[in-house]
DNA sequence: CTTGAAAGTTCAACTTACTTGAGTTAACCC
DNA sequence: GGGTTAACTCAAGTAAGTTGAACTTTCAAG
């Protein structure tokens, strides 16, 4: 939560080592199987070098062979490919209500996901049902203890002091908690800890919509809005940890200026159909409603397109990222309807009259996608070279 | 101007070495003179280690021996403190009508900086110059080519094609060409392409307002508006270089949302001062018009109150920064005034109870400062650790 | 004043991991 | 089938960081 920024380190051997198991994975990630040559083209190491690092990663079960492949003259290549069940990656949303829990593998694959109430929003009695989770979700898909690189950890943001009165998601006495250290203590494992629109955002690197994107901004619809800002493979974070709050950024209104999400949110909807009498508490009512042509929905829809677009243009403009994509607890019909809508500017850096892919993409969305996401964030780490200590 | 995103690549001895290197110029750099072993602790080598990399960098003339310094028992440690004149930056900038040129030293202070009228927008033409202006800027300064890193170079942006309208900043011509490599041909130096709002933000890290900053935004008056935003002492480019648009965003104007730089930016200013009859052709102008209480001026300045503290919030909670500078092509008086009016909201990310620092800073403006900043590039390469190929 | 602990630095031996160059294997082409 | 090409491996070489012991200088306690 506080921020305990990586203090910038040097590199050794060994964690020159690590940094290039990086690289490695990190192109296999990116482009599919490959052969010792050409990784060690693409990351200018020395065949030899990648032969030593491919050697380990095997031996630990990141890679599989996967066969030979001819292209022309020469020796065919041998292939290396992810191994999915060579490391696993444990996430966990919580929120003030329930605890959300998944295991994905090496290739972002779902293995196990569960919902569980949140009885008491106490710190030890969370940490205890987490463990718990974890070790369910390890019995059930018969996956080694060994084979967790880490665990994921979703938290309401934002973190810390802010100005923003965020009362209705926050936990109560955890604001003084170092969440990080409170649960790789229970859970024997390295922890980082996100909000849920950046978590998400790298569940889409890891197996989504972005998965051939390194520079984009992820809009997330949860209760409120967030937005996840990856660039070049790494997340955002700001200065406190509290990047990509624009929910809260002024956008016109009827009356003046109103908080973004005041507009576009879920809860917007919600309420904005709660006027007209109209019930919507789930997602799942709120796809009913628009596959039945609710005429409040479509009016909210039409409301909401504008402050939208003003976002949307935003976002381009200051980050000018490859695509945006929206996703989250929102129903995947009504997202298309607002990307098939959008009021995209003309005014915009990403208005680019050579541009080969759509500005807008819909997300992998689902309601457990926060919990998917902190796991991502474990996943992501072995794909994303840096040099740090042990 | 077009990506050319450097390739992840592994790490080899020669590159560890070229890492630390940097990890310890930029402890140096941000923490002021340090020993050995103070300078180990803090990146996490050994003490022989960096002992080593001193002397390497002794040599080479970075750094200089500053003594030594008792801390209660123990060898007192011998100091190690920035050597400004063992490496030095060579800073372009190029408009339309003019080109402007500097050299730093290694401590970001200016020892040259001219102004020459571009009179032929032409590639060659201006390459020839620019060679001249480095030469005279050696010859003036007694500064040794090898002593130089390399170049920096502000073009207009945005790079290409995009949605922005901005003909009025472009250079003919100059579109396909690959400036940093038809640059670096001429120049025989590394070469370093950004735009304004970017090179300026760096400018204030190496010598200005952001000296003690690694994570913030910088709000440029040039012309229009620009950002520069920099996250952990790096660049945020997005993926074309186009990053930081702000003056493009809109903004609810009296009649309908305009583009931000249409109320906020120097020639909104100029263009409003001239619809009164007042002439303010030159930023000295306007920094009398402001002594003199012009009351067009200040009701300019009360317009671009609300839309300024509109991008501010925006800002602030998109990107959570420590802080946002206001700085570049525009009267210090302005700037301040602007910066004690502002309009910040409560609804921000960075109204933190806790907040030491303030929310706005005013940058070291002045004319020259792109060109400053195109040479900060530079230099804040060499204090910005990172594994890259030769 | 002497002695000992503490901290910075250096020396020399050691270790890790990457590179280099020669040699091997296997596919394609003529 | 012989030559060429490309991937790969082996073995030796090298760069750079680590380790542990020795040395120096300062402060503090007796």
């Amino acid at each position: 939560m506080n921020e305990k920024l990586q203090p910038i380190v040097g590199a050794n051997a060994g964690r020159s080592r690590s940094h290039n198991r990086q690289v490695v994975l990190g192109h296999i990630k990116t482009t599919g199987p490959m052969g010792r040559a050409q990784i060690a083209r693409a990351s200018g190491l020395s065949t030899q070098a990648v032969s030593n690092i491919i050697a380990d990663l095997l031996d630990d079960g990141f890679l599989r062979e996967d066969g030979r492949l001819s292209a022309g003259r020469g020796l065919p290549a041998v292939q290396y490919a992810l191994n999915p069940g060579g490391a696993h990656a444990f996430g966990v949303e919580i929120r003030p209500d329930a605890i959300f829990a998944a295991l994905l593998d090496l290739e972002g694959k779902t293995l196990f996901a569960r919902r569980e109430p949140l009885e008491k929003p106490d710190p030890a009695w969370v940490r205890d049902h987490v463990v718990a989770l974890r070790d369910a979700a390890l019995a059930e898909t018969g996956v080694r203890a060994e084979r967790l690189l880490g665990a994921g950890l979703v938290l309401p943001g934002p973190f810390g002091q802010t100005g923003l009165a965020d009362a209705g998601s926050e936990l109560p006495g955890w604001h003084q908690l170092d969440a990080a250290s409170w649960f790789a203590q229970g859970l024997d494992l390295a922890v980082y800890v996100e909000n849920d629109a950046n978590a998400t955002a790298m569940a889409e690197r890891v197996s989504g919509a972005a998965q051939e994107l390194e520079t984009y901004a992820f809009l997330y619809f949860g209760a409120g809005l967030g937005l996840g800002l990856v660039s070049q493979g790494r997340l955002i974070r700001g200065a406190f940890g509290n990047a990509g709050e624009i929910g809260h950024i002024p956008v016109p209104g009827p009356d003046g200026p109103v908080a973004l999400e005041q507009l576009v949110s879920r809860l917007s909807a919600q309420r904005h159909l709660k006027r007209h009498g109209i019930t919507a508490g789930s997602i799942a009512d709120l796809d009913r409603h628009f596959q039945d042509q609710c005429p409040e929905l479509f009016d909210w829809l039409a409301r909401a397109r504008a402050p939208l677009g003003y976002a949307l243009t935003t976002i381009e403009n200051l980050f000018d990222p490859q695509a945006i994509i929206l996703g989250g607890a929102m129903p995947e019909a009504i997202l298309d309807d607002l990307i098939e809508n959008a009021a995209l500017s003309g005014q915009s850096v990403s208005n680019r009259p050579d541009r080969q892919t759509p500005r807008l993409l819909r997300g992998a969305s689902g309601r457990m996608t926060a919990a998917l996401g902190a796991a991502a964030l474990v996943i992501n780490q072995s794909f994303t070279p840096q040099i740090a200590a042990a």
